[in-house]
DNA sequence: TTGTAAGCGTTATCAT
DNA sequence: ATGATAACGCTTACAA
């Protein structure tokens, strides 16, 4: 029942444990005649390397932590996927922890993570986190640092961003280009720069076109269904015929509310969202939103930590991914072909 | 830069390294003066645990392990969650791993986890594994094993399952009372008992009816959204007028196949699906699913693996959850209120 | 209350 | 090619 240990193989065969790990660890210092004995009477005793103590003599650990507020938000569980995807075969695993948007529950977390001897932390920061004092106070340099989407800029260590200024910038010319004349934004938490760059996208694009930016039909907030409900009403009060939204939940409350207030969607009232979840893809009329390549960016946050870890690249990095606008029907005054066919 | 230790510590404060982990075990047995003076030390090094050098000395571990076949599913990253909010308060965290649905990413997920010595395994197998024999092989009884949503049965530890018969009878019964006279199934891959159950529960609903079970409607295959599409054109031919989906994916690839092919859903095409994934309250019409009960899956698998570790419980439990019919718009033939008003 | 010493399982260094 | 030994950082009898 005990777990077996390389003493317990050494006894078997009358060797040493250091010829066991040797043998073990691959190593050409030793005779095949013994390496495949010593690996016969591993599996038979289904001998598995404990990691903990491996880790500790060694000095390395094969872990990677990762912090992101939601596992269960299509997109922090696709760049999740993309992480795992480059670092699995790189020999490495996941230690997984959510700060569900709390400051505390991420200072938890890299807690938890500094304590369990990670190589490295790719996260995306909390909304509740205004700055990134606390990551540095706990991570003290002691660890590689990778952040994704949302990220500190004064932090060290690799990060990987969207465009979410030009992402905005595109998405709110759409809507112009469609002939909508008042245009709000349900901009998001502005603690995140990522939603600062959408509302200065946002703000950009109109001024390009030489609309006036109207503080009143910009509603900072959290981009949460019920609050795009709620925002939106204010906004359709306030003459807007259309809305960017820095985030698809928010659009898709933006949605509810305009169709719930006897507005037709796109005629009457346009939407563009944010994230390409993939229920925008499915809603009557379907979302127009922005791609956030998040399986992507997952695998460039986990190349970073790569780089970084193996010293190829000693500087601080940061990738800017493009975004991607996804033209579908809420945005759209004439009819565009979409996947679900109307009947 | 080199992480401290509690020697570290120890040094600059001129006692011994066991005083100091005496004093951070919060153990009675030292002065109150020293313990303030290591504690404050501590912070002022930014000291934290070695989690590594500590489970491995006292031969218990603080993580829990979890294969699922894919992060990004609603209800694999809900069970996540639902695990993830016993065991954090617990002290424990979670090591993730994804087997993508492949045998072979399980077994490595398997051994992955035993190396770093987890204390319990929270998995639900791939659609690929036929039986338990490569789990009962890896973990060899030396780690508590939880088994959710798909089980093998014949593996020792306890298992949380739902009540699948009887979600699949309410359902199939559901699409009877509205009137649809011949109900075919996307059954999903029948090497899971989950989907067996499924299967068994729509044909016990059938017959309860006295209506045939006809071989030539049941489609066994995974519920991915284009085997459903794919199928339900089948099983139109086949003169079908409703269908009960193991998979909400397959469900909303029946409802693209049957609007495609220019029919009515609900009137002329009923369709229930399962796992009440979150666009299926956003399509048009919204999809009738049946709730899988996600997080408070997790919730009772965590606590679970916490009854089996504190040998409160040592007998292996099997916890049944009830399902609950979701009925929505695809299988009522007369209208139903919807949280997307229809204007 | 504090110190001493041994050991968890593995690996690196030095011998043989 | 293999063995002996020490050490990674922490905990815990046992001793003082």
């Amino acid at each position: 029942m005990a777990k077996p240990t390389i003493n317990d193989i050494a006894k078997a065969l009358n060797i040493t444990p250091s010829t066991v790990s040797r043998a073990l660890a691959g190593n050409t210092r030793v005779s095949e005649a013994t390496r495949l004995s010593v690996e016969r009477k591993a599996s038979e005793l289904g001998y598995e390397r404990n990691i903990l103590a491996s880790s500790l003599r060694r000095g390395v650990s094969d872990t990677v932590g990762m912090i992101v507020p939601r596992i269960n938000r299509q997109f922090f569980s696709n760049v999740i996927s993309g992480a795992e995807a480059i670092l699995n075969p790189a020999g490495y695993n996941l230690l997984i922890c959510q700060s569900h948007e709390r400051l505390e529950d991420e200072k938890r977390g890299l807690q938890t993570l500094i304590r369990n001897q990670v190589a490295g932390i790719i996260m995306s920061h909390s909304l509740e986190s205004e700055n990134g004092n606390h990551i540095a106070e706990i991570t003290r340099g002691s660890v590689k640092l990778v952040q994704f989407d949302r990220v500190f800029s004064d932090l060290p260590g690799a990060k990987i961003v969207n465009d979410n200024f030009t992402g905005a910038f595109l998405a709110t010319k759409h809507l112009i280009k469609n002939g909508y004349r008042r245009i709000g934004t349900l901009a998001g938490g502005l603690v995140s720069a990522a939603y600062r760059e959408r509302l200065d996208g946002y703000k950009s694009a109109l001024e390009s076109e030489g609309m006036t930016v109207d503080d009143d039909i910009i509603f900072p907030d959290t981009v949460v269904r019920d609050k795009g409900i709620e925002r939106t009403a204010i906004a359709i009060e306030r003459g807007c015929d259309a809305l960017y939204c820095a985030g698809d939940y928010a659009a898709l409350g933006a949605l509810e509310c305009a169709r719930g207030k006897g507005l037709e969607v796109p005629r009457q009232f346009g939407i563009v969202g944010t994230a390409n979840e993939i229920f925008t893809e499915l809603t009557t009329p379907s979302i127009s939103t922005l791609e956030l390549n998040a399986f992507d960016m997952g695998n460039r946050a986990a190349q970073a930590f790569l780089d970084i870890n193996s010293q190829n690249k000693t500087g601080l990095v940061t990738v800017t991914v493009p975004m991607r606008l996804i033209i579908r029907e809420t945005s759209v005054r004439k009819p565009v072909t979409h996947t679900i066919a109307e009947i």
